[in-house]
DNA sequence: CTCAAAAACTAATGCTATTAGTTTTTACAC
DNA sequence: GTGTAAAAACTAATAGCATTAGTTTTTGAG
């Protein structure tokens, strides 16, 4: 039967392409062992479950977007950096989808790893504040802060809820800018 | 076999019933049958499908959204009416997480009473920001960036974002505050 | 009291994930 | 080279899901 030849890799490879291109929710343990050329069940072979491959793009999503916004980040700082990293993730977000799309829906309580690159983001964001010289609890409030913008605006964009024809990389850019300038004097 | 006597409002009241207290995910017609005391298929005599459901409970959590925002927000202007939608959409989150998720994921495209709604809610964002004088373009990007934070922020704390144990409210509050100060001057 | 519509039912189809058990291929030891 | 054991494919089966078709039962209006 001319053995595939698949391995861990190239399954979640397939069903990252599957879920950038048609959906995360076209992504299927049946349409993906058809795009292999393999019998649903084979999978198994690899992957331990839909919910564990699901898992698996989640944990790629979360380490791609951190490693774009600390390469955008590089060399800036203050409103330069907080624009750079949310224009960042925006692009993540467009050109990623299914990676995108599967970070959000997991369930970090009880994985160690999902967690581990989630603390990471926040350690990016906490990082990109710290030259505002914030401390204490204030520090804490303005990453929420700064992540919900960032996550807030990325999310109603990729869910088609911004209609009017009016610049979205600018609607983001001034939000941002916003934020960093109230961040100049207390809270 | 003693008829069950249900209607359209009363499988979306089991279903919604379902959706708040075990999740959206959870809310199966098979489940919603087994819950009414009776099989799947009668379900089709009031609902045309499971996405025409999941459609409704979208459209009443639209609805119950801006209905709690409006209502915290009269006789308040500016920064106070702000923080009073800003918190009233959390509550709505967090007392109706079923219908709040449903609203997030419902695909408005090609759905005008589900557009509607959505836009009720542009507009009950617009008019408190109408407050600030903003015009043009600047009102609009004002209400994308207003809409962001607070959808932003309800999500991540609904999908458990937030880690640590500093007060949430405290940290949307000052969140919504600073963008209120961000409009009094330009941008 | 009749009768037609509404609301329940049973039966069936096709999709999904998943498990069990079987065959085939490959790689490595000798 | 050859044997053997693991890995990777397979077939077959189960269970849950939404959905459709066709049938029976109930109800309410005339």
């Amino acid at each position: 039967m001319a053995r595939a030849g698949l391995d861990r890799n190239a399954v979640l490879a397939a069903a990252t392409a599957i879920a950038d291109t048609e959906g995360l929710e076209a992504l299927t343990l049946a349409g993906l062992a058809r795009a292999l050329g393999v019998k649903t069940p084979s999978l198994y072979n690899h992957v331990p479950s839909l919910g564990a491959l699901q898992r698996d793009l989640a944990l790629a999503g979360m380490r791609e977007a951190n490693a774009r916004m600390t390469r955008a980040a590089v060399g800036l700082a203050r409103e330069d950096a907080l624009v750079a990293i949310g224009l960042a993730y925006r692009d993540f977000a467009r050109e990623r989808p299914g990676l995108y799309a599967a970070s959000l829906r997991a369930a970090p309580a009880g994985d160690a790893e999902l967690q581990r690159a989630g603390g990471e983001v926040v350690a990016t964001v906490l990082a990109v504040l710290s030259g505002y010289g914030l401390s204490g609890d204030d520090a804490l409030h303005a990453t929420r802060g700064l992540r919900a913008i960032i996550h807030g605006f990325v999310a109603l964009e990729a869910a088609g809820g911004f209609g009017l024809a009016l610049d979205l990389k600018e609607s983001l850019t001034r939000l941002i800018k916003a934020f960093g300038k109230g961040l100049e004097r207390g809270s």
